[in-house]
RNA sequence: UGGGGUGUCGCCAAGUUGGUAAGGCACAAGGUUUUGAUCCUUGCAUUCGGGGGUUCGAGUCCCUCCACCCCAGCCA
């Protein structure tokens, strides 16, 4: 699972790279960064970048630098800084240097005296409002700002001034000089600096100007030698301008700013703003709700890092819009689980089964493999008694031979036991099926019947010796492919369904094991201990992945 | 004629200098199976957004048209 299994396949960036080494540029090495803002938590879309940019470094023997961009203090936080740290890591990531772009604040004000020096930034004392109003539209030209001609004099004097804290926010900005007429809006004279007189959580009060993104980035990637700086497609047209600002100052590095399309995954939302908003209105219960697409969330979800760099490696890298399908997180989620997976038998919708010809104090223990093709995992014993639990669903008083299942007055083997043929039920006055009375062959242990033939296997639990649990089953959190895409409001597109609680039972041997131990649960699924207990202080296990199923599927089509 | 991008199978995505369409997921059909799981086998684009052109030959070159996406934060 490790090594040349991970490598990257080929893509467009690779390619880049590979010819960049065989030119000699950078002296053939390469140097990647991750570069989060820490506000809020990493999510899918994350794991993408992350596994290209730490993958990418590691095909081509370099090394990726973990950089949080907290140039706005007003959004930033640390606590989000160590969780991102805490994701990555868990993802299987090791970063060469933990920095942040508020490390470079000084060397970035320098740059930006030599800039206003060279005439070629200038300290604009026009409101947002006015800057809007000046920087035309996506048809028409600009119009420089009154205040554009302003000798380097008297800007250095004004940039000095605001660092000093003499103006009130908003009073002044520094912009570069480009062009106000360019068809790229971002050419036309973009801001740099901005005045805010709040604390920075790494810099404290030290500073009441905060560079902005496009003039920090660049010099960031310089100064730390950065060779390919990988970012989303959104940034293609601000490639003009990370070139520009670099080709002006004396840059400590040639960075090279390549776009690649970010992830689109069906029936969940990336936006951070979204995310945060669910989080902050309650919609999850928290960063890592097992429904969320965060890395939190998908960690107690039970999704193991291996799959997700597996979808990330296999989900490619290009330019063009994607609108990748569940299916295949699902596929990398179940094929990294199959073989590692202890299984269990665990009865989410309980109904009891009277096994009338077994004796009433009898407890029968059963040696059962724990996987069905890897002998080395071991057996464990299943306790059999009179009463037992199966599924609601693997009963009905009729049906045809397709039903591989219980039915009345028919038989079904139990999984690792005997089989048992359904005599009679019990129902309340509903008409609803209390239990079921029935008797077991006790020639069938290991054989099967010669003279005829059993539908199928189910699964169950000894009603006396097992445990019980609560089982947390998920579905999408959105009832629609593309949340994104629908007009309306995202949050009314939640499916109310997302999370469905069970209760019923599990082998105690199960919570004899450590909660990290990811079963599957015979015939329904793969599932995880939840860290928390539910409120009654019974141990919750919530749904990793369902098992593949082609009869359901097949079934409702038809 | 604002600028920048993208269009290869249902969903992703490979396709060196033009040489006659990888792979994965999904799906379908068989086989194995005390999980309707796993596993195995097989099938699945005469066609690369459309139309022209160059060429012995084009997804790859040229022209043209069409569709979709991004950009007007003192956010990143």
């Amino acid at each position: 699972m490790t090594g040349n299994d991970e490598r990257y396949p080929a893509n467009f960036i690779s390619s880049i790279i590979e010819a960049d080494q065989q030119a000699g540029k950078h002296e053939g090495k390469v140097k990647t960064r991750f570069p989060p803002e820490p506000n809020g938590f990493l999510h899918i879309g994350h794991a993408k970048a992350i596994c290209l940019n730490f993958g990418l470094a590691r095909d081509f023997s370099g090394t990726t630098n973990l950089r949080f961009d907290d140039t706005n203090p007003i959004k930033e936080d640390v606590a989000f800084m160590n969780a991102m740290k805490e994701d990555i890591a868990w993802l299987g990531f090791v970063w060469a240097e933990e920095k942040n772009a508020s490390d470079y604040f000084e060397q970035l004000f320098d740059y930006a005296l030599q800039l206003i020096a060279d005439g070629k930034a200038y300290v604009d004392s026009l409101s947002s409002d006015e800057i809007r109003t000046y920087r035309g539209t996506l048809t028409e030209p600009g119009r420089n700002s009154p205040y554009r001609d302003r000798s380097p004099a008297e800007n250095l004097d004004l940039f000095q001034r605001m660092r000093a804290g003499e103006f009130p926010e908003g009073a002044h900005v520094l912009r570069l000089k480009i062009d106000m007429a360019s068809g790229n809006m971002n050419l036309r004279d973009p801001s740099i600096y901005r005045i805010r007189h709040v604390r920075h959580h790494q810099t404290g009060d030290a500073w009441c100007i905060y560079p902005l993104y496009d003039y920090t980035h660049c010099i960031s990637d310089a100064i730390e030698q950065i060779t390919h700086s990988l970012c989303d497609t959104g940034f293609e047209d601000h490639r003009p301008l990370y070139d520009w600002v670099l080709a002006q100052i004396d840059s400590p590095g040639e960075p090279q700013q390549i776009e690649f399309s970010r992830l689109n995954l069906q029936y969940t939302v990336t936006s951070k703003r979204k995310l945060k908003q669910l989080v902050d209105e309650s919609l999850v219960a928290g960063w890592d709700d097992p429904r969320m697409p965060t890395i939190a969330g998908m960690r107690r979800r039970g999704y193991p890092p291996a799959a997700i760099r597996d979808f990330c490696r296999r989900i490619g890298i290009s330019k063009s819009g994607n609108n990748v399908e569940l299916a295949l997180l699902e596929s990398c989620v179940r094929e990294a689980l199959e073989p590692s997976a202890p299984r269990a038998m665990a009865v989410m919708d309980p109904v009891k089964l009277v096994i009338t010809n077994f004796a009433e104090d009898e407890v029968m223990s059963l040696s059962v493999a724990n996987h069905p093709k890897d002998a080395d995992m071991g057996q464990r014993s299943v306790f059999l008694t009179r009463e037992i639990y199966i599924d609601r669903a693997d009963f009905k008083m009729e049906a045809n031979r397709k039903y591989k299942r219980l039915v009345l007055h028919d038989e079904v083997r139990l999984r690792g036991a005997y089989v048992v043929k359904a005599e009679s039920v019990s129902t309340d006055d509903a008409g609803n099926i209390v239990e079921i009375q029935g008797t077991y062959d006790p020639e069938t242990l290991g054989v099967n019947p010669p003279d005829r033939k059993v539908r199928g296997v189910i699964h169950w639990v000894s009603a006396s010796k097992s445990s019980p649990a609560e089982f947390r089953r998920f579905q999408p959190l959105f009832s629609v492919a593309n949340p994104d895409a629908e007009e309306g409001d995202y949050r009314s597109l939640i499916n109310p369904q997302s999370q469905q609680c069970f209760m019923g039972y599990v082998e105690t041997g199960v919570l004899e094991q450590e909660a990290s131990v990811q079963f599957q649960f015979e015939r329904e699924g793969y599932f995880v201990r939840d860290p928390e207990q539910n409120p009654d202080g019974i141990y919750r296990f919530n749904e990793t992945v369902g098992l593949r199923d082609s009869w359901s599927k097949s079934n409702a089509s038809s």
